[in-house]
DNA sequence: TCCGAAATGGGCCGTTCGCACCATCAAGGT
DNA sequence: ACCTTGATGGTGCGAACGGCCCATTTCGGA
């Protein structure tokens, strides 16, 4: 019943003291790959419960060779390792199936305890990654955060959420009571302000905005 | 230089046994409020560091007693306390301004760390939060990792992303080497296929899906 | 081998859109 | 008192859009 887990790190240096440390925590190393490649080849070879891999290697870089294991080897989880804590790769690396990231500076508990959560199925990140991830929700949170400083004025911001839900000019001027030229004269205005040349910019802007919201 | 923390939820229980965990820390705690409203009030009195607050409380929740107090108080930071590893409750305590964000059954070495992290300026969550969160964005991948269950073929999703970058349709037709028409059979097919009637509600229906991009 | 889907294209027609010009009226700040 | 802004409206024009008919070619699966 213990964890059969296997390494991939491009540094000899690294791959040794993380096989002497897993050891102790009382994983099994099955193997130590130097590169992406070799990485995929001997997962098929070995079917190693999980893989820790660095995320930059030479010839075929972790999050590839993560993807290939994952569409291999559907009982093999994978904790990249990583050096920085940059929310870019993070994404790319969760698209490609990892079931953890951690960055390299955490401490031999915590990669352990990261290990025996993907071998279980769940998932585990830095505490690094994780406060790198909420202020990626932050950032996006900021437009909308600026509430007084409205670009665009409630009347027309109406006009937009309407247009959001899928009604045309004709449409919208019915439901708040107005014409339909004077729904044109707020799109106008918006398009200005929102550097939009068709209602479909100026929707997609309101959204990228916060300004209106998908259902 | 200790750290002065209030406390902020309605069981009195949990309060007190919070209490007296947290000043084994070292902590100073400095308050305990029993509901929101109580707790911005003590908050304005008392400025300390780092407040735990619940996010179920009566008269005022904990998501809206956090924007408050950040709102009155810069040098306050917020730390939320929660029964379960909801990520919609987390987006909002994010966007209110939280500095942490807690599920109930952590240690309480767990806890002190994420309050000193909170007090230094930086960010923590639990490692449940952290799992809920990576589900989340695998969530949001779903759709365009679906490769073959292609709703919309890949001709037609390189039309919509480019409408979606604020292509016209003789844009789309030149930047695609192709005519109008062309275009317009394209987008006549996603209109049938995403329930849409015109470009820009198949913009917004791609971009739920995860389809089309924004930037 | 044949069928269907995908991708390419044409023509026609009515509607909608975006832009240009403009006017009126109420509200709020200098 | 004046001026700006927001919200309301009008006319007209040319371009874009969406729906409808249709055809061809290519390519992979039944």
């Amino acid at each position: 019943m213990t964890i059969r887990l296997m390494l991939a790190d491009d540094h000899r240096m690294l791959r040794e003291g993380l096989s002497r440390s897993m050891r102790e925590q009382g994983f099994d190393i099955v193997g130590e790959a130097s590169d992406g490649a070799e990485a995929v080849a001997m997962a098929a070879r070995l079917h190693p419960d999980v893989i820790l891999m660095d995320v930059t290697m030479p010839e075929m870089d972790g999050v590839e060779a993560c993807r290939a294991v994952r569409a291999d080897l559907p009982g093999t989880q994978v904790v990249m390792l990583t050096m920085h804590a940059d929310q870019e790769v993070l994404a790319s690396a969760i698209r490609a199936g990892a079931s953890g990231y951690l960055v390299k500076d955490c401490s031999t508990d915590e990669i352990a305890s990261a290990v025996r959560m993907a071998a279980s199925g769940e998932t585990a990140l830095s505490p690094q990654l994780a406060a790198s991830m909420l202020n990626e929700v932050r950032k996006w949170d900021r437009p909308s955060a600026a509430d007084e400083e409205r670009v665009v004025t409630k009347r027309e911001e109406e006009v937009l959420q309407l247009i959001a839900d899928g009604c045309s000019t004709p449409e919208v001027a019915e439901k708040l009571y107005i014409s339909q030229k004077t729904v044109k004269n707020h799109l106008a205005s918006i398009y200005q302000k929102l550097d939009a040349r068709d209602r479909t910019q100026a929707v997609l802007a309101a959204v990228r905005m916060g300004i209106v919201h998908l259902d």
